[in-house]
DNA sequence: ACATTAACCTTTA
DNA sequence: TAAAGGTTAATGT
């Protein structure tokens, strides 16, 4: 995405986040500018019953919380690692600086940011008119279209039960259920509880 | 720690 | 009102 050594010239620091440590909260203001080097961190709400969701998942290479840095509002989200993560940490306003100084910097981003919009208008639509295949179909088809390999079985979902729930907004014994039927139907195969798609 | 199963409950087409 | 999906809880890998 961005230039490192740009993001180093500007005052930035590297920091690292343990497994489930949190990069920001719900509500917080944003202040920094982030950069994923080595990780995966994943963006979340928890709704009144206390249940996930998974709003995406961000692996190295991917900006967290980018969007917010542009309003004047809060995070609509939290950020927490999934695993230990290194992450490149900017001041928001060093940040601006370097887009005043660098202003191809937004080549990187905006298709980043396209890129995620694209997924949220994907993934609106089949959980807006639900029904739990075609919501699963939707997410494994995100990642099959970010998959080098385009035949049939050759993407390993690299995500739990749980995970895939907390995607779609299902429950993992409708997952569970669901993916079943659609190794049935041939859409799909799973072995040794992993999903081939 | 994650996946599965089954019995039961609630909501929806 | 039957089917679909969620909840709970016990069990398996």
């Amino acid at each position: 995405m961005i230039n490192e050594d740009i993001l180093f010239s500007f005052g930035a620091d590297l920091r690292t986040f343990d497994a489930e440590d949190i990069i920001f909260s719900e509500g917080d203001v944003p202040a920094f500018f982030f950069l994923i080097v080595e990780g995966k961190i994943k963006i979340n709400n928890y709704n009144e019953a206390g249940k996930e969701f998974i709003q995406g998942i961000l692996l190295k290479g991917h900006s967290v919380g980018l969007s917010s840095l542009f309003l004047s509002k809060n995070y609509p989200v939290n950020a927490v690692a999934e695993i230990e993560s290194e992450v490149i940490r900017l001041p928001k306003a060093h940040f601006f600086e370097i887009l005043k100084k660098h202003p191809e910097v937004y080549s990187d981003i905006i298709p980043f940011m396209a890129e995620h919009m694209h997924y949220k208008f994907l993934m609106m639509q089949s959980m807006a008119f639900h029904n739990p295949s075609d919501k699963l179909l939707t997410l494994m088809n995100y990642l099959k279209l970010h998959h080098e390999d385009k035949s049939q079985y050759s993407l390993q979902i690299p995500l739990t039960r749980q995970q895939l729930a907390s995607l779609t907004g299902l429950s993992v014994e409708t997952v569970i259920r669901v993916i079943k039927n659609m190794e049935k139907t041939g859409v799909l195969k799973i072995q040794n509880r992993k999903i081939f798609y």
